[in-house]
DNA sequence: ATTATAAAGGTCAGTAATGGTCAAAGTCTA
DNA sequence: TAGACTTTGACCATTACTGACCTTTATAAT
C-alpha cells in the first residue's frame, strides 16, 4: 500500500485524521475495563496534530447515540471528555424512538406508549413511568400545540437519555 | 483508575482541588455527631495547600443554601467558619414549597434545591431525581420567563405529589 | 476605658484551564 | 464538478484558583 507522511505521521491513502483518531478511541475503549475512557480534548488534539474542536468533530460523527455511545463532558479547570459504550440492546431499543422524537415532536399517545414499552422491558421503575407521565400531563398548560409537541419531545429525548445514561 | 463516588457519579480519583475539598468536608460532616464542623480557614489552607479564598469558592459553590447546609462564620480572633447539614422534614419542605408556588412560579434554582434535599432525605431514588433535573433544564426551551416559572412550578408540584403519594 | 495590634475571615476582579459552536474553507469521490 | 465529508480557527461559556485589599474581633498595652 502506497503511504506518505502529513504533518509528520504515516498515513494509509485511504485514512484521514478523522477516522484515525476513531480507530484510536474505539481501541482504548475496548481497552478500558469500565466500558468509559476519559480524555482531555487539548491532549488529544495535541497527539493527533490537529486544532481542539475537531475532537468534537470525530465525537459528532462517529460517537452518536444512534452508533451506541454516549458522551459527557465538563469545562474548566480539570475538565474531560468522557466517552461511554452502551451495551447494544439498550442501544437498539433507545435509537428508534430517539429517532421518532428527533423528527420533530412526538403525539401525547406515542409519548406515552414509548414510557409504557419501556416500562414493561424493566428498563423503567414504576414510579418513574409515572412520573414521566406526570410530565405529560402537565403539559396540557403549554396553550400553543405545536410548541406543547416540540416540548414534550424534548422533554422525553432528555428524559430518555438521562435513564440510559444510569 | 481509583474512581469514586459523588451522588451516583464516579469521579476520576485526580479531580480538582475544589471537588476534594468538598469530599473531605462532607466526610467530616458525616463523621460530626452534633451535625456541623468547625473549621479554621487558614489550616485548611494549609492542608490544601491553596490560598484562604479558595475555601471560600468551595463554600459558596458546594456548600449553599439551596443544597442543604448552613454556613456561619466569625472572623476576628478566635475566628471560625461551621459548616451545618440542615435536617429539614419533607413537611417543612413542602409546606414552604408550596408557598411559593402560590406566590407564582419558582425558580430553578429553589427547584433543584428542594429535589437535591428530597434525595437526601430518602424521599427519592438518586434516578429520580436526575429526571426531575432534567425536567427543569428542558425548560429553558420556554422563552417566556413568566410563563417558564409557573410551569415550572406545576411541573414540580405534580412530580413531588405524585412520589410521596406512592 | 481607650487604643493598638494581631489574628481571623470576606470580597471581588482577574487569570488560567477547559470544553463548545459554527461558519468558512479545503478535500475527496462518484 | 457537485455534493459530501473533513479540517480549521475565531469566538464563546463554564469552572477553578489566586492575590490584593477589606472588615471584624479578641486581647494586650497604656
Amino acid at each position: 500500500m502506497i503511504t506518505f507522511i502529513v504533518r509528520g505521521e504515516t498515513k494509509s491513502k485511504m485514512s484521514n485524521l478523522a477516522d484515525r483518531m476513531e480507530e484510536y478511541l474505539k481501541k482504548l475503549l475496548t481497552l478500558s475495563p469500565s466500558g468509559y475512557i476519559d480524555i482531555k480534548r487539548k491532549e488529544l488534539a495535541n497527539k493527533f496534530l490537529c486544532v481542539p474542536s475537531q475532537i468534537n468533530y470525530v465525537l459528532g460523527t462517529r460517537f452518536t447515540l444512534d452508533k451506541g455511545y454516549l458522551v459527557e463532558s465538563k469545562r474548566g479547570g480539570r475538565g474531560y471528555v468522557r466517552i461511554k459504550k452502551l451495551q447494544l440492546s439498550v442501544e437498539n431499543l433507545l435509537s428508534t424512538f430517539l429517532k421518532d422524537i428527533a423528527a420533530g415532536g412526538i403525539s401525547d399517545e406515542r409519548a406515552r406508549g414509548i414510557i409504557q414499552r419501556l416500562y414493561e422491558l424493566k428498563y423503567i421503575s414504576l414510579r418513574e413511568s409515572r412520573l414521566m407521565e406526570t410530565v405529560l400531563s402537565c403539559l396540557k398548560a403549554v396553550e400553543d400545540s405545536s410548541f406543547r409537541d416540540e416540548l414534550r419531545g424534548l422533554l422525553l429525548r432528555d428524559m430518555l437519555l438521562l435513564l440510559i445514561k444510569f
